[in-house]
DNA sequence: GCGTGTGAATTAATTCACAGCC
DNA sequence: GGCTGTGAATTAATTCACACGC
């Protein structure tokens, strides 16, 4: 379940405040969400609560840890090296969650071979070398959209089968290959529609009054808009 | 709708390549989704195709912008300026949608009065005012998390209902603002738990056999672990 | 014939509400 | 008494499947 990390954030804050032991109540309004959802999603892991009592922290920090594997190590490798493939690699929140950056790359021979957050940034013919001696498990794609899928097939070729796919592109995978994606631009598009919707209620009625214009009026586009890379650092 | 930007995304690019006219099965492809939620979907913009022939893509990429809120301009405020704002700030990919970075701001006086992205970085000082004057509608937050919720309170204070949070906090808001999150950490752990499902799969048969430890043994927390400005470029 | 638009059917997610246990 | 765990009820999302218009 999607909301495990959250759950375990919350209950992580808890943990380094010292409190021994949380409501269903309590948990759900930190990390909110429904309280009688975050029983369900926890009873799915087993029966870790006490009735009349909580949830005792510590240990079901230790199970939601386990359920999403992350009482292991994750090397992950970062292509592409623009803006916000250095700031991924400079990251510090990856360490302390099981995850490692185990290798910068760029297909650029100009940025393979700089020094980024104390590794050294290798080139793309390397990749599948890189995937098998380090054992990369997770491959983050932040290239300008159009090398988004070329870089997809060849770490799914490499051997690699979970993605987090920050350019703009829809990935096509192979069956057993999962692909998660971050997409600044859609989050901004769907807070522009929320907000225009306020604007919209204050005014008016129900729907701005604008009469469809003739076919062919095309107005701005979302052309994909490529990535970080567009204006390195 | 929250999958509108998807397809104005698939949209664009087939405009681009000059395509007039495209199916639901086609759309529905590139977008990555099932026609027939693909045709619902645009069904409730209004009836914009042609049966036996399909929707005109022109046509349809004004009317999803439209919907979206897209055919006007959206000035974004970017609130801390670590690696990650850093990062955004350079980003091309906002003009081209009808977002514009109007303001960068930062707590730290050494960072205000930087110049990043051909724009002087403004003090928190000057929050209110800016949102004022520049007419401010949409807040980015990329500062650490301890000083996400302050910052969110003083960008509603301002007068601000739509929030892109980077922060890996979960924000308290007032009624009638919009947030929305991307969280790094959390796209990774869901990652992790699919990739550890599928070698616990290949390995035994349903779960692996880890008998629940005694309570109080903690393994590897989540800290929340304050975002980029952890390690500045 | 082809492909949209949409009611009906199915499936999934969420919430309610309460029995059972501490 | 308080709080979990969970069946039942509700609500939402997705998919099916086909009538209707081009």
């Amino acid at each position: 379940m999607a909301r495990l990390p959250l759950y375990l954030r919350a209950l992580s804050a808890l943990s380094e405040r010292g409190v021994p032991t949380v409501s269903s109540e309590e948990l759900a309004a930190a990390a909110g969400v429904n309280s009688a959802k975050l029983r369900k999603d926890l009873s799915y892991l087993g029966s870790y609560g006490t009735r009349g009592v909580g949830y005792d922290v510590e240990y079901l920090v230790y199970q939601i840890s386990r359920e999403l594997g992350l009482t292991q190590d994750w090397p992950v490798a970062i292509i592409g090296i623009g803006n916000l493939g250095h700031a991924l690699a400079n990251y510090g929140g990856f360490a302390s969650r099981g995850f490692r950056v185990a290798a910068l790359l760029d297909a650029d021979r100009a940025v393979a071979g700089q020094r980024i957050a104390g590794m050294v940034v290798r080139h793309m013919d390397d990749l599948e070398q890189i995937v098998r001696d380090d054992r990369v498990s997770i491959g983050v794609i932040t290239t300008p959209a159009p090398a988004a899928q070329g870089v997809c097939d060849r770490l799914v070729a490499a051997g690699i089968t979970s993605i987090l796919n920050f350019a703009p592109t829809v990935l096509a995978v192979p069956e057993g290959v999962d692909v998660r994606k971050v997409d600044l631009s859609i989050e901004l598009q769907i807070l522009a529609f929320h907000e225009q919707r306020k604007s919209a209620t204050d005014a008016g009625p129900t729907l701005p009054p604008t009469a469809p214009p003739p076919a062919g009026t095309a107005a701005r586009g979302d052309r994909g808009g490529d990535l970080p890379e567009v204006m390195p650092a």
